[in-house]
Parts: structure tokens; sequence; C-alpha cells
DNA sequence: ATATAAATTTAGGCAAGCCTAAAAAATACA
DNA sequence: TGTATTTTTTAGGCTTGCCTAAATTTATAT
């Protein structure tokens, strides 16, 4: 049974191995965990014992299967309690954060299942996230970034690639949800901002910088 | 902010010292947390200066009135987190108590003011236990103890004094719960064992160890 | 290639919470 | 009342997870 805090690393270390350019270093680490590298090292040698991640002194590290299996069950927890949070307790997508990070490391399998049952099966949480089945499977990310996306289409958006409470309100201000589905209809050639059309109401520009954190889905290409 | 270990501490005694002849001694806490006398010393001398409980070496304890607060904070989200369990996710009665025993650590008063409101403020928790109120309100647990009850009267079952899986099982078996009204046809004068009707159903007995056990609350007497 | 900078690890220490063994205080009892 | 027993506390130690400072390794830049 890892502890509280190896449950923290385990999840980390999953987080940095994401992605395009995985960076899973010991000073990545101690910045998602918020500590320092002296303590990352010192954990880093614990979890090697436990067989929990393969690790090389400046080598780097990797997950292995079991703890892969490991982060991806925290990860399963993590994400089904913002489901609750948000469906059952009407919390913002913003607010969820913090309290699924409690709630994550109640050791239940049994309170697991029942959790998603109660929920319906949900396949990603409030931001878009894939959520693990029981086994540790997970499907990818669904979507393209928003920025990527040319004049012209038409996307719905399904996630986001960025949590912070700045952004997440900045998406509710100009009501951007999960779902909403968009037209692109212009893209300002001088900062890249995008002129961008919602279903039935009036067109709204989105920087850049944005466009960046938000996933979509491109309509049907004709 | 106390941390898990002294949540725990507060709880027991708290729990220590409800009751008829409360006794919350360095032992009975020991007991009641899982450890040894020792460790309980040392954890007395720091709840003492964090002004949780009033301590005095070989004197007993007192919970201060902030440690009071603490306390029942503590057992409202305990008791409202078995609410959810039961109510939300269909666990037994039985079954909840662990879980609870975790979930009640969570920080965060919003979450459970919206628990609160999303079960609809239940008054008690699946064992007839109040709930506290937010501002740490509880009402006297609701009965007497059907040991105490003469022949002849009608009762509904308000409560259990044990919680423990065996005891609760064994209710479960004769189909004895909460609201149950009963009405006790005799009391054997050998084992004083009692013949009960559950409303609608063949008579059955209920032993004196178990009577002790559960609260009941007698008919608007005539 | 080598010096400097950056990243990482080791060494040594600290607080929390637990332990066992021993000492001290309170209680029981003869 | 004085001794034996029980309860509680103290002393000393252990592990976890963190820290700072120093040493070591790797990366960078001239």
């Amino acid at each position: 049974m890892p502890t509280h805090s190896e449950e923290n690393y385990i999840k980390a270390i999953w987080k940095l191995s994401q992605g395009e350019n995985p960076v899973v270093t010991t000073n990545s680490i101690a910045a998602s965990v918020n500590t320092k590298a002296a303590s990352v090292s010192d954990m880093l040698r614990k979890l090697s014992e436990k067989k929990l991640i393969r690790y090389e002194k400046y080598q780097g590290v990797e997950l292995t299967a079991s703890g892969r299996k490991t982060a991806l069950s925290i990860v399963r927890k993590h994400r089904l309690w913002e489901v609750f949070l948000v469906e059952k307790l009407n919390y913002g997508w913003d607010e969820v954060h913090e309290i699924a990070e409690q709630l994550e490391h109640i050791v239940s399998d049994n309170l697991v299942d029942r959790l998603d049952l109660f929920l319906g099966h949900p396949k990603v949480d409030p931001h878009g996230d894939p959520i693990p089945d029981k086994n540790g499977r997970i499907s990818d990310p669904n979507g393209v970034l928003l920025s990527s996306i040319a004049a012209g289409q038409t996307v719905t958006m399904t996630g986001v690639t960025e949590h912070s409470t700045a952004f997440l309100r900045y998406l509710d201000n100009h009501s951007i949800g999960l779902g909403c589905k968009m037209q692109i209809e212009e893209i300002n050639s001088f900062d890249f901002s995008m002129n961008v059309r919602i279903k039935g109401r009036k067109a709204i520009t989105i920087t850049q910088a944005a466009a960046k954190n938000i996933l979509v889905k491109p309509e049907r290409s004709r």
C-alpha cells in the first residue's frame, strides 16, 4: 500500500510522462509535488525499491507496470470524484481540483466501483479528461488543439489542457465550455487570435494563448 | 489545522466522554485509537499545547470548547458521509464505518455544506445517531434502550448503541432496522429475552444482550 | 577540450507519531 | 498504614518525509 505521499509522487510522474515531450526530471517532479529536489531523490530511491519506478541515478525515471497501475487508479479516483463534485454537488469545474486531490487518496476499490455506477459510468471528467477504467485502461484525450484549426472549420469543444482556476474562469466568462459547437470565422494574421462564433451567439475573440489550451474535435470533414 | 492523527484522538476523546459514565483515560484512548498508552501521553501533551484539551498529568482529560468544536465537525462529516454511502451508493449500514473514517478527514467546509444539502439535511445517520449541525449543535440520541421497555408496550426503533458489523448483521438477519414498529409481547423471566412482534410479521425473540444495544421510542403512552 | 553552470544526489538534521522499557504516580488491599 | 498492583508518564529510539548545505555528475559554452 503506497502512502499518501508516495501516491502523489507516482501521480506526478505519470502526469509528467504524458503528452508530447515528457520531462520527467527530479526538478520537474519537485515542482509538481511542491517540494525540493533533495526530497525527490529520497523518494525516488524508495519508490524504486518498491518497484513502482525504474530509476538509475542521474538517468531519469520511468513508471513500472505496477507503478502505472497505481497512477491510473489514483487518476481514476480523482476524475470520478470531480464528476461527483460537479454533477451532484454543483461545483464549478474550476473549483473541484483541490478537493479531488484529497478524495483521490481514499482507499476502497468497492467505493470507486459504486461511485462509478452512481455517476453512470462517465467516460470523461468535467474538463474532458478521459477516466481510466478499473483495469487502468485509459483512452486518448479526445481532440486537437483549437490553435491548430484552420479558418472556416466548425468544431466541438472536448477538453482543456490547462486546469488553472484563472483559465477556466476565463472560459466561463466567455461562456465557452465542453460541448460548445463553434465555427472559426477568421484567424487574425497579426496575433493569431481567432474570431469564433458559438452556435447562435455573437462572435467572440479567442487569443492564441487560450486556443492553445482548448481541445476540439473537428466536424466530420466534407 | 489539526493533523489526521490529532483529529482521531480528538474524536476518540469526544466519544469516550459521551454517555452515562464517561471513562476518558489514557488507556481507554489508547484502545480507541489503536495505539499504546505512551503514544497517548505524547499526544495529550501536544493537544494540550494546542488548547484542544485541558490536561493535567495523571489527572485526566477534557475537551476545551475549541476541541469540542473540532470533534463535532469530524463527527458531522463522518455521519453525513455515512448517509451518502448508504442512501446514494447503496451500502449496508454495517459496511460504511471504515470508509467514513477516511472521508471524515477531508478538509473543506464548503464540501460539507453541499453534501448536507445534497442529502436533504439529514438529521440522523444510518444508525440513528444525530448529525451535528454546522455550528456543532447536536441533539440527544433519540430513544431509550429496548431492554428497559416493559411487556405490552409498542415502540419504534430509532437507533443502535453498538456499531459492530456482527451486531448490525444480526439485526439485518432478523429484519430489524430503524423505523421498525414493534410490540413487546412477552419478556421471558428466565433470560430476559423478549418476544417481539414487528408489525405484520411473525414474532421473533431478541436476547437481552441485543436489546441492550437497541434504541427505541415508546408509543405515545395511553 | 575545458571551465563554468545547472541538475542531481548525498550527508546530516528536524518534527510527527509511533514503539519498548523503565520510572513515577495513583490506587487497591491487607 | 504500608505494600503491591495498576496506570500513566518519561526516556530513548525508529521510520517517514521533509529541509539545507555540500558534493558529485551532467550539460553548456567558449
